[in-house]
DNA sequence: AAAATTGCCGGTAACGATTCCGGTAACGCT
DNA sequence: AGCGTTACCGGAATCGTTACCGGCAATTTT
């Protein structure tokens, strides 16, 4: 309706100063107590409020963090929610960007955000992002940064991440107790260390077991389940296929799952299966599907916390790293012993 | 590392005045092609980004929208999808807010964007939001604003919706063609047009049919999937239960199935179920669940459309409505005729 | 009674950028 | 020579707010 009330149209109407006006607003000192409830009154009724960019302007900051995140999917946004219920306590606004895996994307939404309009950032990398210099360029300018979930080692920064070498640890280690020998690996794109690491739990389960690593059994594939779908064809279509699957994130392993029933074959029993992440569909599923959960709201609460330490301290906070772990969740796909834990 | 360099710096070593280097940096009009040239070199060998936050207290605006949504689960993150990338076409950047299905989250979010940090909004209400005065305060304060999906009458503003009586009737009359005879209907809460408005559609369905409304198959229900679950259960344990199910969201239908597995029942046989959204779990459980289509990602490109359309022009929009259709998918839940359309 | 303290308030600069207005110098024209 | 035009540039205001400094009057202290 009507333009919004500004701290001059106070000091006008009450014939007194700007400074008055904006130190009976907030400071109590130096002002007279008739002043003051007069300032109080008017900006009440006139339903004055600073205006935050004058504000932002001023003091350089806009109490707003940008989250950066390769998508919207259950497990991110349930990041983001952790993110969310932090950063609103502490006063601060978040603005959530998409990448959609997208590395140019990902450039892109960076530089709209840095432009002077947030404090600093949240992020978790896109699938498709080698270089790094776009996330280097947010420390250069010193705002503060936390990367979680999807990190890099390229990267000197606090992290906030979950034990994925434990993750696929946890994973394979109760396939082998299961019985299963052949186990095969749905890992994700090689640029991400995350898979890397879920991995390298795998191979440790192996070792641990004796089980000789199978090169055949180790394939890369995207994130999503179509990409998933056809590589678990090519596998179960393989001479000596393997007798179980671990895909180290769930959407994979529904992908796995619609090959395996294409096939006609039965999980538990033919074929095992784990993925990760406890998707709410793998519940859903039948057979359910075993997955390894991870605590989502937990790990985006923790990062924005950080965030929040990083930008009210001073001390150098690059080294530090926060990991949170992993729970094995068993569900029908790869319970064949029943009565084992 | 070093400080942005401003306009400031560049005047003072290049020893000319702030106008000029402004001019220079954008006018090209009244300025010496060689001092022109001389600032963009020093512009760019400083790395000067113009402050944004300047620009904003300046101009006014801010050029980003506020979106809140209820949550951000499958659907409504496409829609979020469609927002973002029309008004990253169009030069905006977007702040997304959960207000997390809670009237007071809604307020506490609205008012937090509004100070001046959005230059206007594009909303879906929660659940639970009755009041929306928090809303037309927004108007008040001559702020653009676009609902989308859910809307409410209350209100006068533009809207972009689905044609929801129609998706109700679509999913009805599916159910009769079907040779149901008993079509429960779950329900939303009241409070949301929405379902009343999908209800509608169930009824009308129903009347142009000839059957008799019976009221103890109407059921309203919270928008999840636990609430559906023991909602349908009691709908099992009627003397005279119903043999099929039209539940007005996935989540919901993914409830209803659930409690349908556990009676033993057999979908279609025994009972048909219809769902919305086409949720990507209604694809994945077994049996696959029949469902209304939206196009999310098309109702929130042409809600963002809207919008900068809005902002654009001058002339009065709280009249104009965009409804977008429905379609029918029909799946396993639903088919008992087999060869049936 | 003079000096110091206190209470209260206003003026001004600052944040970084744009824009309007006015001014100066050079040049051309009559 | 005088005037008008053009090209180029600087000053100042503006956006809304806060912070610092200084000033005045009243009150207290010495």
């Amino acid at each position: 309706m009507e333009k919004q009330a500004t701290i001059k149209d106070i000091a006008r109407t009450l014939k007194i100063s700007t400074s008055t006006v904006s130190r009976a607003l907030r400071d109590t000192h130096d002002v007279k107590q008739e002043t003051r409830k007069a300032v109080m009154e008017l900006a009440e009724q006139l339903n004055y409020q600073p205006n935050q960019l004058a504000l932002h302007l001023l003091k350089k900051q806009t109490h707003t963090i940008g989250v950066i995140v390769p998508n919207l999917d259950f497990v991110i946004s349930t990041m983001v929610k952790g993110i969310d219920e932090v950063a609103l306590e502490a006063g601060y606004t978040v603005m959530v960007c998409q990448s959609n895996e997208s590395y140019g994307r990902e450039i892109v939404n960076t530089k709209r955000l840095m432009d002077s309009l947030v404090d600093g950032f949240i992020v978790s990398l896109s699938c498709d992002t080698m270089l790094v210099d776009h996330i280097k360029k947010i420390q250069d300018k010193n705002k503060p940064m936390v990367l979680f979930d999807r990190v890099t080692s390229a990267l000197n920064a606090p992290k906030v991440i979950l034990d994925n070498e434990e993750a696929g640890f946890l994973a394979t280690q109760h396939l082998i107790e299961q019985g299963y020998k052949r186990i095969a690996i749905l890992s994700g794109p090689k640029k991400l260390e995350l898979s890397n690491n879920r991995m390298e739990g795998y191979l440790k389960a192996l070792k641990q077991n004796n089980i000789k690593v199978d090169k055949d059994l180790i394939v890369y594939c995207d994130f999503n389940q179509d990409y998933a779908y056809f590589a678990t064809k090519e596998l179960l279509a393989m001479k000596r296929r393997p007798d179980a699957i671990f895909a180290i994130a769930d959407k994979m392993a529904i992908g796995a799952m619609l090959a395996i029933k294409e096939k006609k074959l039965n999980m538990p029993n033919d074929i095992g299966l784990v993925g990760m992440n406890n998707d709410p569909s793998t519940r859903l599923v039948t057979p359910t599907i075993s997955t390894v959960e991870m605590p989502a709201f937990e790990l985006g609460k923790t990062a924005a916390k950080m965030f929040i330490e990083m930008m009210h301290s001073d001390k150098d906070m690059n080294d530090e790293q926060i990991v949170l772990r992993p729970k094995l969740i068993i569900r029908e796909s790869s319970l064949k012993i029943v009565g084992s834990k």
